[in-house]
DNA sequence: GAGGCAAAACGGAACGGCAAGTATTAAATA
DNA sequence: TATTTAATACTTGCCGTTCCGTTTTGCCTC
């Protein structure tokens, strides 16, 4: 069977072209990604143990780390899948209207156990560069990003103001979600969902 | 000599009125959060262990744990002077002006260690309720009242919109100040500092 | 007032538990 | 047979807690 691993900014994944010796056992990473997800239910990242995750997989824990540099880096596979949104800029919109769209993909993907699950990776990336290195290159820059980019249009097209340069607008963004996100208290329900587009739009505005 | 201490949110100075029975160390105390702010300076909120706090102080970890229920009680407890502004609102300024400068002060005071010890306080919150509730407490309460309270001033006199409540605009103001500080990149730098009160106060009028 | 007693806090030592990280040995493939 | 992976077992370190003997106070009795 080929590798067919989609090429992971974490873990070893197609390194190595297959010289010699015992293959990676695919059903050892299998069963750590699954108990790794099974786990995550029930406890938040920083409770997470990599001898856990061992434990429940029926794996030893030299096979993670041989694979994987940090339990962070295993959270991020393990649900990369359903973390990674394609933020595709859909073509007959405004940007206003882009933007609203983005708004609201975003902050749907972060309720519930997705919303908890970065919102822990960013606070284990406070007190280790690495991992904040891992979040933004996995999770963080492809989001700013794109978000950076409809702004860009949207101050082409005259509807959002020139005045701010891209990333600070990307910060006034994205800054008010992850401080619901982080603050824990009310969060991103709905009231704010419904109304946090519009007053982003409004901010940006020329 | 007579318990001075003011009324701190987290160690229980000042409960049980002096019945029998040895005082309460002074000197312990004091040792015991002077030892925290040097531990401090070398190290994240997480890798400070109570362990090492005791050993640099002095002192028997049962005496920290008898008087503070985690670290971040005592963390929060040894930069609290340092840590607690005091947002006083001056008399003869337009509510923009008074934003602009509770804003000015907020960044000044987040530069430096101070920002690093807020960001990982933050941190630690996510995967602990206590730890939260402390934190909004001591901390983040009083500064979402200080804003909410200009705000709301500003939407009286006219000057702010009063399209959005009071909260979701507190959350818009800070947001984008704790994801600069969060991220660590850039964070919250001279240009950000200068630029992004203009920002908020146009992201606010009506 | 002097002396003794109860109450509370102190530092020190040690415990069991848990997780991190590291040899060492066994297993699987070219 | 060479090479690489995997699992077991081990060491190390911190945590949270519990004991212990000691110290410092208030209060009560004489």
């Amino acid at each position: 069977m080929q590798n067919q691993t989609a090429s992971l900014p974490v873990s070893d994944t197609e390194s190595s072209a297959r010289s010699a010796g015992r293959p990676r056992s695919e059903a050892s990473r299998l069963a750590i990604l699954d108990a790794t997800r099974r786990l995550m239910t029930h406890t938040s990242v920083r409770d997470l143990s990599i001898e856990a995750i061992a434990k429940k997989a029926g794996v030893g824990k030299t096979t993670i780390y041989r694979w994987w540099p940090n339990k962070v880096a295993v959270v991020i596979e393990a649900f990369a899948e359903q973390l990674d949104m394609h933020m595709l800029t859909a073509g007959n919109e405004t940007p206003s209207e882009n933007l609203a769209r983005q708004l609201d993909r975003l902050m749907r993907q972060l309720r519930g156990r997705n919303g908890k699950i970065i919102a822990d990776l960013l606070a284990e990336a406070q007190s280790d560069a690495k991992v904040l290195e891992q979040f933004n290159q996995f999770y963080m820059q492809s989001r700013r990003n794109a978000f950076g980019q409809t702004i860009l249009n949207g101050q082409k097209s005259g509807e959002f103001s020139e005045a701010l340069n891209t990333e600070m607008a990307v910060d006034m963004i994205l800054g008010p979600i992850f401080m619901r996100l982080m603050r824990q208290e009310a969060g991103l329900d709905e009231a704010f969902a419904a109304e946090y587009p519009v007053m982003a739009i409004h901010a940006l505005s020329a």
